[in-house]
DNA sequence: CAGCCTCGAGTTCT
DNA sequence: CTCGAGGCTG
């Protein structure tokens, strides 16, 4: 079986399934383990073990909840740590039935057996629920009697927790004595006999980062025994599971109320402690009850109607996540009516007026089967990791970038090593960090080859780079092809349908070997290709036909020059106005023209000094491709009375009536300048759908954020 | 010379 | 989108 892929992706939630898969790890861990250490007579091989013990691993890092001290993961130098108190919960701690299909369809799910449990025709009226966040931490049961705090309970196995009263305690947003701060959000304005506060302790992102960092401190000052955490909620687990209460009390952790336990609100009741409803009328008069008592209740929860309503919740939710100051792992839709609630009852240990509906995960663990080393167009060795398949953050990623050698003996990544994975920012996966101690036996460090993997040739490091090179050029077949890519890119010649695969063969065969190669390519030659009948390879001739009308600085962004990107090119081809005098510029010359300095100008001259790239220039314009020259414009700025002259834009997000490109075109030509970071000499930032890190730092520097309907205004104004 | 503002380059997956 | 580094400005 697959020892990586099989989790979550079931049923995250269905602990029962989890707690007897652990236990019977433990026990036959435990087992083998005194086989081979105490009777010295091994039953199974050690790759059986290994593969045992990372499964309970795997586990306990999904599950930390479940983590027992007494596991066998959990022993350092042969002993258990000591364990904590276990205590059984008056009510049970019940988990949640988990919804993790995608976008409406948990949400409607959930509605519909609702209603149908309830009775409801399709023209009875909406339900009323409650929507939460699900936070990412741990649950916990804090019992008050008389108002004062008398123990804190981990979930555990959801009958019986871990008393970790200590911990609690110094966690400040717990109140140790309960008060009435409003009485009016009170069904029972007085202090209850008995109430069991149930919610999520967390552990906050700034928080986090600033714990590991103290962490990182110490370690490097020699501390022994100390260690940073892959993520908030395993720091907030190690915390709560400290001995030693003065080091909790470092850790700084939150809390958010979201539920009750055993209430007696008054001493003589003996209500059912399943049924609420004699207490709360609503689930929303209960989180208010818990807020007026001096609680923090998130302000996120909601009440909504409906399927619509929860399909919204769990949309906007979705946007807001990655700008929340805590992890979240998906919403909990609850049935806001306590009777009603009452009535459904429950399945098992889980109630059916409750589920949770998760987002995909944002952080997965697998592991690397490969390091490889690609090679980019200006030469660059990338390491690349391949990794088994794992579904994160909504796609399934099989390769993540080490961007360099020093980054990568950094993390330290080496083939087979258990990695925690994230999709970074939006979209970029990343390797977080390595499991090291679920390292097995000791892999080779990664190094960086000597030589370039696809030719050959001497893969060497400039001093004060960060990056190898490869310096074969256009010998090496990757950068020729890479080149070949970047001249039919849509910011250059825009060749379109003359993708990877096609580049491939054609470099591989060797029809293609410079640039003016292209203009040459005939019926013939493209059908012999694979998957290329007549159809398609017209096509082909057709968009390198089309292309042959360019502008001259899409001719010069598409040659590929190191550091002359799409806006340098522009700079240039205005300041010259024609290839010829771009050609022959002189390095003081070129350092006039703006944002050109000292490295840009003498990689222009060099690329120029260069009699094969000349050739290729004046063979690619006896082939036919040209473009309007027009007069030079020395100088640079000429556009002053144009409305938008001065202003700078950034544009960010998916807008749904323009294309970003035509949206660029049409703001330069009214004399705006767009640009791809924010500042503070940003004028304003244009925000399309689920814009991310910009809309944030826009938001911090106090920047105009204009949506689309703003923007028509601006453009129809002008 | 430091610090800010941009640009260039590389990267992933549907 | 992010990182690193080139270029400009105070």
């Amino acid at each position: 079986m697959d020892l990586f892929s099989s989790l979550k992706s079931d049923d995250p939630e269905d602990l029962s399934e989890v707690i007897r898969e652990l236990t019977s790890l433990k026990e036959l861990l435990n087992q083998y383990a005194y086989n081979y250490y105490v009777l010295d007579a091994p039953t199974v091989p050690d790759a059986e073990y290994d593969r045992l013990y990372k499964r309970l691993e795997l586990l306990e890092y999904e599950y930390p909840q479940l983590l027992d001290p007494n596991s066998p993961t959990q022993r350092v130098g042969g002993a258990a740590v000591e364990a904590f108190e276990s205590h059984r919960h008056a009510v049970p701690m019940l988990s949640l039935k988990t919804e993790t299909n995608s976008e409406s369809s948990g949400a409607e799910n959930f509605d519909t057996r609702i209603r149908k449990e309830l009775g409801l025709g399709p023209n009875a009226p909406l339900v009323e629920y409650i929507a939460e966040l699900k936070f990412d931490g741990l649950a916990m049961n804090i019992r008050y009697e008389d108002g004062k705090l008398v123990r804190a309970t981990t979930r555990g196995d959801g009958e019986f927790g871990e008393d970790v009263t200590h911990n609690i305690r110094t966690i400040s947003q717990i109140p140790l004595e309960l008060k009435i701060n409003d009485a009016k959000l009170l069904t029972h304005p007085v202090i209850p006999r008995v109430l069991e506060v149930r919610g999520e302790v967390y552990m906050r992102l700034d928080d986090f980062q600033k714990l590991n960092e103290r962490q990182r401190d110490k370690i490097l000052k020699g501390a022994k025994g100390e260690r940073t955490f892959v993520n908030p909620r395993n720091a907030a687990a190690g915390a709560v599971r400290q001995l030693d209460p003065r080091i909790a009390a470092e850790r700084p952790l939150s809390f958010f109320a979201y539920g009750v336990g055993e209430v007696r609100w008054i001493n003589d009741e003996q209500t059912n402690p399943q049924d609420l409803s004699s207490i709360f009328k609503t689930h929303k008069n209960l989180l208010d009850s818990l807020k007026a008592l001096g609680f923090p209740v998130d302000s996120h929860a909601e009440l909504v109607s409906g399927a619509q309503g929860l399909i919204s919740y769990h949309q906007r939710m979705g946007q807001l996540r990655k700008n929340l100051p805590f992890d979240i792992d998906g919403v909990v839709y609850k049935l806001n009516d306590t009777t009603l609630q009452q009535k459904l009852g429950f399945i098992t240990r889980e109630p059916k007026w409750a589920v949770a509906h998760k987002y995909p995960a944002q952080e997965e663990l697998t592991t690397v089967l490969g390091i490889e080393v690609q090679v980019g167009r200006t030469g660059k060795l990338t390491p690349v990791a391949k990794l088994s398949p794992v579904f994160v953050g909504g796609v399934t990623v099989t390769n993540a970038t080490l961007h360099n050698q020093d980054e990568a003996q950094r993390k330290d990544v080496r083939v087979g090593d258990t990695v925690i994975v994230r999709r970074a920012g939006d979209v970029i996966p990343e390797v977080v960090s390595v499991l090291l101690d679920k390292r097995v036996g000791t892999p080779e460090p990664f190094k960086m080859p000597s030589n370039c993997p696809v030719c050959a040739s001497l893969a060497v490091r400039e001093e004060g780079e960060a990056d190898f090179r490869c310096t074969g050029g256009l010998y090496c077949a990757a950068q020729r092809k890479q080149a070949f890519l970047h001249f039919a890119q849509r910011k250059a010649l825009n060749i379109e349908d003359l993708g990877e695969k096609l580049v491939d063969q054609l470099v591989d065969t060797g029809t293609l070997k410079t640039l003016p190669d292209m203009y040459r390519l005939g019926l013939t030659s493209l059908i012999t290709l694979e998957r290329m009948a007549e159809k398609s390879a017209s096509n082909v001739l057709a968009s390198i036909e089309r292309s042959k009308t360019t502008t001259l600085a899409r001719f010069l962004f598409g040659l590929g020059i190191r550091h002359v990107g799409e806006t340098t090119a522009k700079d240039l081809a205005k300041h010259y106005g024609s290839i010829d005098a771009v050609m022959s510029a002189e390095v003081e010359d070129l350092l006039s023209v703006k944002d050109v300095g000292p490295v840009v100008a003498n990689s222009v001259r060099t690329f120029f000094d260069q009699p094969h790239n000349v050739e290729v220039v004046n063979q690619l314009r006896a082939c036919g491709v040209s473009w309007s020259e027009s007069a030079p414009n020395g100088s640079g700025s000429s556009n002053l009375e144009l409305p938008l002259a001065g202003k700078t834009y950034v544009i960010t997000g998916t807008l749904s009536r323009y294309s970003r490109e035509d949206l660029k075109e049409q703001l330069e030509s009214l004399g705006a300048k767009v640009s791809s970071s924010v500042s503070a000499k940003t004028t304003a930032l244009i925000a399309g759908e689920a814009a991310g890190s910009k809309l944030t730092k826009a938001q911090e520097l106090g920047i105009l954020i204009l949506g689309e309907d703003e923007l028509e205004a601006l453009l129809n104004f002008n």
